[in-house]
RNA sequence: GGGCCUGUGGCUUAGUCUGGACAGAGCGCCGGGCUUCUAACCCGGACGUCGAGGGUUCAAAUCCCUCCAGGCCCGCCA
């Protein structure tokens, strides 16, 4: 509803006053919209701008459209207020199932997430990718696009000949509590140690990555041997993530398949392109100084090369292309981008987000200085199982389990999603472990109590009717909820819908503090529960765009 | 040295792109509330030079400039 008479409000301010932006704002504390467009038009005209809100406000008045809502003037603010029509329209909306659901679009979108090396765990640093990418995937499928979501896997890089030396050289076995990525993090650590003390492995490292390349089969099995064990670590961790990747696209296949062969021999005729002993483009009319290496010197293809043939692919299948990428790759990206343009590609957009460091500094997996997401993951549920234990004591250790698992994904999922992408973080275990306010644990809870008191309640008969100040807080939070979903995708900024649900899960709380619901007089008992199923519905797909559980009983 | 991002009460953080009505929360602190629908909760209180300084504007946390601090990048790594 919010959307809608937003928009509504929007098109009939223009109308009157001709003017595009109207300043058309949320009204806070006095009203549910405001506009500022008196101030405009009496700084144009030289006059007061308090007469001009009065007369747009009286023609607004007279608009059948906007009957419903009440409007008036605060000196030059023209204020706009919801009346009993769109609480009631926004409840009849939230009862259905699938609320917040945008139109179908047609629009075939291609998200690519998480992209980590295959040079061992993935850690709360990429998981903040895998955590964001996930909830925008969610809330693109939730605002009518058709989705695929990619993992790109770097499966011939330096960083994975460095791997296929070590456990050819190094004698390393796998332990069996061990898990695959976690082994082949030790084989990368050991093997770093290794070529520090001794330069001649580099030589035997480029050599790797020339066979590999020249898709000499040996050495391409065994390139696809160490980054198929360690994916199969990252699938059990994505999986326990609630994260999920339509495919996986191997950057070899771009090798195999000839299309980065095509695209050097189309980039070798843009003027850009200069070949000495290497091949890179002079991008710097297009503001970048750097070199844009394609070719080394020894003939093979560097990173960049099989991204842009990845880019093309993705940019001809699909009608939007949007990665989700650390701030380290701020540079390559504009690179990528401004070289697809020149050669006429669709581009991708890129949604970066900040560093996770530690309280002891920044994370390196070649130093071994990291904190894996299957640790934070295992410590999550460990404090959930505590939790659950003495909250609820009566289940079985099953159902306990279960509930500290979701509790978990809940805390971890929640805990990154709410911080905005462009922020530094550092990661804290304290924070982490919080199951209080500001958590995912309490956005499930309040939709747990809603749960119960629906339960107790058995089938009713909805009455939509909003009646006392903490009702019509709570709706007026669910009214909104489609249009969170809207500027989510297109801020492509996943913590505000974190920052709404943990809203309405507050607000609930108060309503569910403040009136009963099941000892209420009938009428009221009915258009309660007819809020608290509202409620619940909203915290549910709230929760489902997070990728969180949303338990009934917790 | 250059580029990008960040700087909001003791700590964490929303708001900054799209300027607007007294800067919202949480943790911690102080004080209340479980014979009442799950207290992973609620209510009240104290705590703010919105990094600093200039500028634009009727109006600046928000826009512009300078400076300071932190992070990231500036590989024929990814």
């Amino acid at each position: 509803m919010f959307r809608e008479t937003y928009k509504c409000i929007e098109s009939a301010l223009q109308e009157i006053t001709g003017i595009k932006d109207v300043g058309l704002i949320e009204g806070g504390e006095h009203a549910d919209f405001a506009s500022t467009v008196a101030f405009s038009i009496g700084r144009e005209n030289k006059t007061s701008p308090v007469p001009i809100a009065t007369d747009i406000a009286d023609k607004l008045s007279k608009l059948e459209i906007l009957k419903a809502i009440k409007i008036e003037t605060k000196g030059p603010y023209i204020n706009f207020i919801a009346g009993e029509e769109y609480l009631k329209e926004a409840l009849v909306c939230a009862c259905q199932e699938g609320y917040g659901n945008l139109e179908k679009r047609g629009i075939r979108v291609v998200l690519e997430h998480t992209s980590a090396n295959p040079n061992g765990p993935l850690h709360v640093g990429h998981i903040r990718n895998t955590i964001i990418g996930d909830t925008l995937a969610r809330a693109f499928r939730k605002a009518g696009f058709q989705l695929e979501v990619q993992y790109y896997v770097n499966n011939i890089g330096r960083q994975i000949a460095i791997v296929v030396w070590g456990l050819d050289n190094l004698d390393l076995i796998q332990n069996e509590s061990e898990k695959s990525d976690h082994f082949i993090a030790r084989v990368y650590i050991e093997a770093n140690k290794k070529i520090n003390n001794d330069n001649t492995i580099t030589g035997q490292i480029d050599h790797l990555m020339q066979k590999v390349e020249a898709i000499e089969p040996e050495t391409t099995k065994k390139f696809f041997y160490a980054v198929g064990i360690c994916l199969s670590g990252f699938e059990t961790t994505l999986l326990e993530l609630n994260a999920k990747h339509d495919r996986f696209v191997s950057e070899s296949d771009f090798i195999r398949n000839g299309d980065t062969d095509r695209l050097i021999g189309k980039l070798k005729r843009l003027p850009e392109c200069h070949i000495e002993d290497r091949m890179y483009l002079d991008l710097s009319n297009e503001g970048f100084l750097k070199e844009y290496v394609i070719v080394r010197s020894d003939g093979t293809t560097v990173y960049a090369a099989r991204d842009l043939a990845y880019h093309i692919w993705k940019g001809r299948n699909f009608d939007r292309v949007i990665d989700v990428l650390g701030a380290d790759h701020k540079l390559i990206g504009g690179q990528l981008i401004a070289t697809l343009k020149l050669i006429g590609e669709r581009t991708p957009e890129i949604v970066h987000f900040e560093f996770v460091s530690l309280p002891e500094g920044s994370m390196s997996t070649r130093q071994g200085k990291f904190i894996s997401a299957d640790e934070l993951i295992l410590e999550t549920r460990k404090r959930a199982r505590e939790e659950v234990r003495t909250r609820r004591p009566e289940l079985s250790t099953e159902e306990q389990e279960r509930i500290a698992q979701s509790v978990a994904l809940a805390a971890i999922r929640y805990d990154i999603v709410k911080v905005s992408p462009e922020k530094n973080t550092v990661f804290n275990w304290e924070e982490a472990l919080n199951f209080e306010r500001q958590s995912g644990p309490y956005i499930q809870y309040a939709f747990a109590r809603a749960s119960s008191i629906l339960e107790k309640a058995g089938d009713f008969s909805p009455l939509y009717q909003v009646k006392d100040q903490s009702e019509i807080a709570v709706v007026k939070q669910i009214a909104k909820f489609p249009y969170i979903i809207e500027r989510t995708i297109i801020e492509l900024r996943p913590h505000l819908i974190a920052s709404y649900a943990r809203e309405l899960a507050d607000l609930f709380n108060s309503f569910y503090h403040d009136l009963p619901v099941l000892k209420a007089a009938e009428e009221e008992k009915r258009s309660r529960l007819t809020i608290v199923k509202a409620t619940a519905q909203t915290l549910k797909e709230t929760l489902s765009v997070m990728g969180i559980d949303a338990l009934k009983t917790m």
